[in-house]
DNA sequence: CCAGGATTGAAATAAAACTTTCAAAGCGTC
DNA sequence: GACGCTTTGAAAGTTTTATTTCAATCCTGG
């Protein structure tokens, strides 16, 4: 049998036998408890023996009711969403051949629905406040993540002045620490193995009565007790090492707050910012750049 | 220790111990996963061994690591937190009022699902054959997609010699068009408005014969003649401008493929050069570091 | 720098969760 | 009602998971 948790379930409310059917019936009413069971405790509540529940698990297709349980960790459902179908693909493969591509995708997906359930919190609304305004942002990261803290500072430059990007590059940083600290605040991406300059800028930052945002990863121990704002991204998708990639979609998510925040005025600073680059560099098709 | 789940979590966050904190940061960052998890394997994730764990559910007050995840249930219970649902979630409000937020986490969804299919096709291969083989490798972005190239570079220098981020500063490229062009390659991120420099850089690049290889958005109409291999993503989520933000997943699983492709050899490489930022920098927690 | 308590992990042990085996019960068919 | 097939649970066995013990290590405050 294939196909996600929820239609292997209702495929089995048709075919199985008594056992089998009152099982799918109960794990499909209380799904959201079922992570908590066991073959035995679910097996009481149905009131079939743990043996059965076990068979039950591996008619489905499971290895065991363990395997069902990680199943269900990862499942998106059958909602009619748009991609449903190439999804399902995917899926697909993956209980066929542990396809680690499909796994990951499974794992990303969860990721930016966490990222998105951030976009909610009063945490990201304070944060957004303060980032459109503070009277200077400074952006750092550390390692792979210097590429993030330039995405994150380029973006930000398009809505509002006094956008900085820090670097380790003058071995100091005075650009931040040393200038009017007065109403600024310090925007920091860090994920493992984190760089002892993450808590340090943070410490010292704070110290200098700056409030600090931080994006990191779920192992960050040191963060919570140092900064303002902190928000987690996941990082493990199946693959070789972490990715910090979800911290790119935070960013754009944030992105839209702060333009929202600082309302339909910004227009003008964007269309500005284009004619410079179009003065200076030019865009592709753009008659009115610096050289044919 | 009373009161519920999160209020002790996070006075231990205060209180706790080393690997407490640890603990209970990781499981405020990731409660949604907690009840699929073992001791075992939730001590694995943070670092900690197996008896830390039951022992840290015992100083939260909990009679062990079993009766931790009951009080989760229910203090997180009837709170959607299976994707399914939180998914489901989203989609009525989509449904319901063309929530925004709603609107472009669906279709980043789908923008991800298509990045994930990209990596299946004999494009991504080559693609993936030639980062690895390549005498070198010059990276260049340009705009808000600087930071992704960036990323994208900081991370390939991890698997391999020789890669280069190229910028506008010099307003040349010498860097890659003056020097041995022998079996080297370009890779370009760029996207809407296009700037004037990323077709002229490929065009040139082209014709030192360097392979280019383009990320870029679904508008891109200069480019397929241009360059060797095209990875196109989606960048309209529904926000006030569009988002390159999948360009960074695109990043991160190519490094995989590419770190495949590699083989584990390059393991030897990546210690060597946490050795070296250990180093000259320090990690957190890292006793050989430069300064304690 | 050192003593003494706190913290931690390895190994051993205990407990639990799950599977297998096997016999009995259910159920449809002749 | 007997036959054969399927389904089920009890009991025993196996594997996984959690706890205890104990020695090593790490702090902290003198």
């Amino acid at each position: 049998m294939a196909g996600t948790v929820h239609e292997r379930l209702k495929d089995c409310l048709v075919t199985g036998s008594k056992a089998d059917k009152a099982l799918a019936s109960y794990i499909l009413a209380k799904l959201n408890t079922i992570p908590f069971e066991t073959a035995a405790s679910l097996g009481a509540k149905v009131a079939v023996s743990e043996p059965t529940v076990g068979r039950f698990c591996r008619t489905l297709g499971y290895k065991s009711f363990k395997d069902f349980k990680d199943a269900l960790r990862g499942d998106i459902g059958d909602r009619p969403w748009l991609i449903a179908d190439r999804l399902k693909d995917f899926q697909a493969r993956m209980l066929s051949g542990g396809d680690a591509l499909a796994q990951g995708l499974q794992l990303e997906i969860a990721g930016l629905v966490a990222v998105y359930e951030l976009a909610q919190s009063e945490e990201w609304r304070r944060a957004v406040r303060r980032l459109a305004s503070a009277a200077a942002v400074h952006v750092a990261g550390f390692q792979t993540e210097r590429g993030m803290a330039q995405f994150f500072a380029n973006q930000l430059q398009y809505l509002r002045d006094r956008v900085h990007l820090l670097d380790l590059a003058g071995g100091n940083f005075s650009e931040l620490l040393l200038t009017d600290t007065a109403n600024s605040c310090l925007v920091i991406f860090e994920a493992r193995r984190y760089s002892r300059m993450a808590p340090l800028l943070a410490r010292e930052a704070r110290e200098a009565g700056v409030p600090v945002i931080l994006i990191t990863d779920a192992f960050c121990d040191w963060g919570r007790d140092l900064v303002d704002e902190m928000f987690v991204v996941s990082t493990e998708f199946n693959m070789f090492w972490d990715s910090t990639a979800q911290m790119a979609s935070l960013t754009n998510l944030m992105m839209n707050s702060v333009f929202i925040e600082l309302g339909p005025g910004v227009e003008a600073r964007m269309n500005r910012l284009s004619q410079l680059y179009s003065k200076f560099t030019g865009y592709v098709g753009d008659p009115s750049g610096p050289v044919r």
